[in-house]
DNA sequence: CTAATAAATCAACTTTTTTTGATGAATAAC
DNA sequence: GTTATTCATCAAAAAAAGTTGATTTATTAG
């Protein structure tokens, strides 16, 4: 009755795994104040964020990627600082506006 | 300078909590689809699912607890059935308009 | 009562994610 | 050139999440 065989809608399939992975990106507490962090900075580099948080560089990097891969932020660097921002039409393409404006702007 | 001492806010460190959370259940491909199938069904029994997403009952217990926990669907046990629908309110203070109807309805 | 069904729970195990501290690359100032 | 700064990346360890198959509980039917 329930050996696993692949699904048969392969493009659902595929919108699940789209989703799983930027809902995971904020799935967690600590990725989920970076971006709180940046929609009140409007950008944030990773030594404002590392003395916000609390948190090493390392860790930051590592987060930050994770939003990244997720395309919920981007990054522009500008000499030895990379200054991160919202992704807003994807963040406002997953997010209540009633999450305005704690993950979101506007 | 990078001492991971507590957040002086509370109550916005509590938030982030309670959001990782919601954002945890849905954040996994296998639940993604539960909701989606019950969104399309308006309910569902483990019975259903098991069949639909070729998945074994522990596991969609597991799954459904998961997202029970959370507060993301409600369960209405009939006879030796239990019935799962979307908690509508939870998740449309979550997601977007526009996962609808992939996950919410309306 | 017994047998059958639906579903929750459990413990052992596997996989994935996160943390940690160190290293390396790039830029800027001297 | 040297030194200091910012940040990304790496490998090893730790922690968390998910899987598996078996057992348990509850309900229904005979």
């Amino acid at each position: 009755m329930y050996k696993e065989i692949p699904l048969t809608d392969l493009s659902l399939e595929n919108t699940f795994q789209q989703y799983e992975k930027k809902f995971k990106a904020i799935a967690d507490q600590k990725r989920l104040h970076i971006l709180h962090e940046i929609t009140e900075r409007g950008e944030a580099c990773v030594c404002d964020l590392s003395e916000k948080l609390n948190l090493p560089q390392s860790k930051l990097s590592y987060h930050l990627k994770i939003l990244m891969d997720a395309k919920l932020i981007n990054k522009q660097t500008r000499g030895t600082w990379s200054f991160y921002t919202l992704n807003q039409p994807e963040l406002n393409h997953l997010l209540s506006d009633e999450l305005c404006c704690l993950f979101r702007r506007e």
